[in-house]
DNA sequence: TGTGCGATTACG
DNA sequence: GTAATCGCACAC
């Protein structure tokens, strides 16, 4: 994965994601976690649920500074959540990490392992110092896969700051509506289909 | 310097 | 339905 795939609008790289492969690796123990994007959600300036929504304050900088980084927060006193920085310099955005597939290195191969941005984040072991740090090569490496679903689920934005009109905020592998989080995937209105090739 | 709450989760 | 738990933004 190059830099300029991140240097699009949130929205278009939240759906390129899915069905690509996050390598996240511990410096000290060497262990190695490979795992497949299934969820995502995107952020941009304009939605009022943004972090970066509020200007450039120091929490959101990262959303305003070089794509292909991460920008990881804490939040709810318990929970780090990872996001990917996408857009040109000093345009925010970012898109949210909401699910993960397990393939190698996990203690369990349960779909229901990775099916939350802060389960993910726990098993990862992600912290406040993983904020800033390129997606392309060590710690985090995102890395293309043959495998592309044929459709895309999508849903507008959840939760208590919707943005009007519907726009596809969150992106979702089919066959995870039953794994992750069935209350909120109730609401997916649409499904898209991908060109063959993209 | 104080205060209210959040891009969540797990459990009753 | 709600507790857990703390960094951040903004009000005073």
């Amino acid at each position: 994965m190059n830099s300029s795939f991140f240097e699009r609008k949130s929205p278009l790289v939240a759906r390129d994601l899915i069905g690509k492969l996050l390598i996240v690796r511990d410096p000290v123990s060497k262990k190695k976690w490979v795992s497949r994007i299934v969820e995502t959600e995107a952020y941009r300036t304009d939605d009022p649920a943004s972090h970066s929504s509020k200007g450039r304050t120091p929490r959101a900088s990262p959303l305003f500074e070089a794509p292909a980084r991460t920008y990881v927060y804490f939040i709810y006193g318990m929970h780090t959540m990872l996001n990917f920085v996408t857009e040109p310099v000093d345009t925010a955005g970012g898109v949210l990490i909401r699910g993960l597939e397990p393939i190698s290195g996990f203690s369990s191969d349960d779909p229901k392992l990775l099916n939350g941005p802060g389960k993910l984040s726990r098993e990862l072991g992600i912290t406040l110092e993983d904020n800033r740090k390129t997606v392309l090569r060590g710690r985090f490496q995102v890395v293309d896969d043959d495998v592309r679903p044929e459709e895309i689920w999508v849903t507008p934005r959840v939760g208590i700051r919707e943005v009007e009109p519907f726009k596809p905020w969150r992106f979702i592998w089919p066959g995870h509506l039953g794994v992750s989080r069935a209350k909120e995937n109730k609401i997916i209105l649409k499904k898209i289909r991908l060109k063959r090739g993209s």
